[in-house]
DNA sequence: TACCCTTGCACAAACGATTGTGCAAATCTA
DNA sequence: TAGATTTGCACAATCGTTTGTGCAAGGGTA
């Protein structure tokens, strides 16, 4: 049953339905007592307005786009459901995509996703995402808010992490632990992410009179597969490590591996750093020191940005910058 | 641009450019020469039909809803990445909806979700759904294929694993080993997947001539809390287990963090058989072995369940049982 | 009684598509 | 050349809302 046919029942044009429903009723006049007979009515019939004719006629549908690399990796995961219930708060709907960290994909999907009718979207761009992609995205028919991933020469409104202070924090730690030889286990360096994060564990080797040896920094991508070579490479050095900072989520994954297959004892001989708390992060043994990014609160300004950029009033910031913090477990000597 | 404007501007009527654009062009005698001029045109542009337009008059809008009570969960998101894989591939897109493992917040999800106007719903219930409300969900306006959990009364179709024979399985596998003092961290009790599995333990238990004792079968939820809740109230019996199944993903969590609080070594002290498969599973010490749900096989079948029943064709089967897989590692003695 | 102001609602035009049908012009048949 | 057929497209209704405006009835004032 929709609008029109209570209207029959109540002898009332959809007109003065749709303004009782929407509680406009005041500004129509509607009398107070036709609001409520209609209220009650919809309450009894469970009627609601139609969203898609209300959206046809607003020109907009209460949805916002979620574009993330990989649902399955618990940093995007957390992101999703937090952001999810921050705007369905609001009465909005989140459209979940996933690109599966790849850059074909992404474009195809953002094509997909252009056609339907979005009020907004929230891009958690791939590593290599292509500024091409992100400058078309700046002409987009609807505002489009950037989390985790930053491009300088782009003006969408972002939201991320402090990567370079979080690579200092990494590198920082292990070196007020002694350790000197450190190994670095990189995600995509094309990513600013990456890099920015990498140039923090950099400044912090300086600082600290130190340099990294261009050998045991390692690692090209997000995916676990890409994680494991990356180990493979840093752990089989003639010279090994005392310490290997893990760039991202995945990698860890394939240090842990390699580790194991070599049967290198953490932190005995190998002190580990990783980024990204994971639900399991505590849990193995040892327990790992990690980066933790503030994830629910990127999913929050995330999500307040894309409502305010919607709605029409100017943001307060158009880059908002969150610190990481260090959870120091037992994974360094 | 939308296809009034690009009528315009061919000087043909949008009936045209709109049969034209939806290959009906044959079907209605548009000349081969116009089909291409306003595919053409439409290139040029960036023109395609505008979806809440058509949306609105087909009835359908080519989006499906996606209840999980619990993203961050990696079974959820496995599934959650797969069925949008499928479902993008066709055209569609989907709606994600967390529920939080909350009943009361499913109520309410659902509600939120039922005004807005879906072609279809993939609803993995919380543990205690209430049947209540799967009974208002059989005569909801659209299909609706339930996923992961199964309710006996319930019509709707389902997808799921054989729960039973996932939890032989698992005890199978502990009682060949030679355990016999065998507990089993339960979710929610109340939850038709839980009593499976439970069952499937029981029978194992039952067809070796031995019986579960009661006080080493704990927990209630699919929290993590409810998790170490649980692994407490087992490992702290005076007469301890030297094995344990973890019924759900999140049990293992719990286990976990309480043997290493009471510094009981796994497998030298207490075996463990963990449901789910998740990303670290064979990267904590030791290995996990654990019991593995075709998560990507369920995703597809759910996926083609509910587009089956969105296009009207009949489908084959309305329950659909998978069989899990165990997966030996190192955490059984 | 004549006029004006308020109250309470309905009319009708959008929003952007799809689809059955109607109507000319072009082509064919006799 | 007249009539029948085919070809190629446009008209108009429809999907379910929202919203600016119009219009009648009721009440008050002079």
């Amino acid at each position: 049953m929709n609008i029109s046919e209570l209207a029959d029942e109540l002898n009332l044009s959809v007109t003065t339905v749709s303004r009782a429903l929407s509680g406009q009723g005041e500004k129509y006049r509607v009398s107070k007592a036709t609001v409520q007979r209609v209220l009650d009515a919809a309450e009894k019939h469970h009627v609601a307005p139609d969203p898609l004719g209300a959206g046809l006629q607003r020109g907009k549908l209460g949805m916002v786009g979620l574009l993330v690399p990989d649902i399955t990796n618990s940093f995007f995961s957390g992101l999703a459901r937090s952001i999810e219930l921050v705007l369905r708060k609001r009465g909005m709907t989140v459209q979940l995509c996933d690109t599966a960290e790849d850059e074909h994909c992404e474009v195809e999907v953002l094509e997909h996703i252009l056609k339907r009718r979005l009020d907004g979207l929230i891009l958690a761009p791939v590593g290599k995402s292509s500024e091409r992609l992100l400058r078309a995205l700046e002409s987009a028919p609807f505002p489009v808010v950037i989390v985790d991933r930053i491009f300088p020469e782009i003006t969408l409104p972002t939201v991320s992490l402090d990567n370079e202070a979080a690579g200092r924090l990494a590198a920082g730690h292990l070196l007020a632990h002694g350790h000197r030889r450190i190994a670095c286990l990189r995600g995509d360096r094309e990513s600013h992410t990456d890099r920015a994060r990498f140039r923090g564990v950099q400044a912090a080797m300086q600082q600290a009179g130190l340099q990294l040896d261009p050998a045991l920094v390692q690692g090209a991508g997000y995916t676990r597969a890409a994680g494991v070579e990356g180990a493979q490479n840093i752990l089989s050095q003639p010279h090994r490590p005392d310490a290997v900072i893990s760039l991202n989520g995945q990698g860890i994954l394939g240090i842990l591996e390699v580790a194991a297959e070599k049967n290198l004892q953490i932190p005995a001989d190998l002190s580990v750093v990783a980024f990204d708390e994971q639900p399991w992060s505590a849990l193995v043994k040892p327990p790992l020191t990690t980066i933790e990014q503030p994830v629910e609160l990127i999913a929050k300004k995330a999500a307040e940005l894309i409502c305010e950029k919607i709605s029409g009033t100017k943001p307060k910031q158009r880059h908002i910058v969150l610190q990481a913090v260090l959870r120091e477990r037992k994974s360094v000597a």
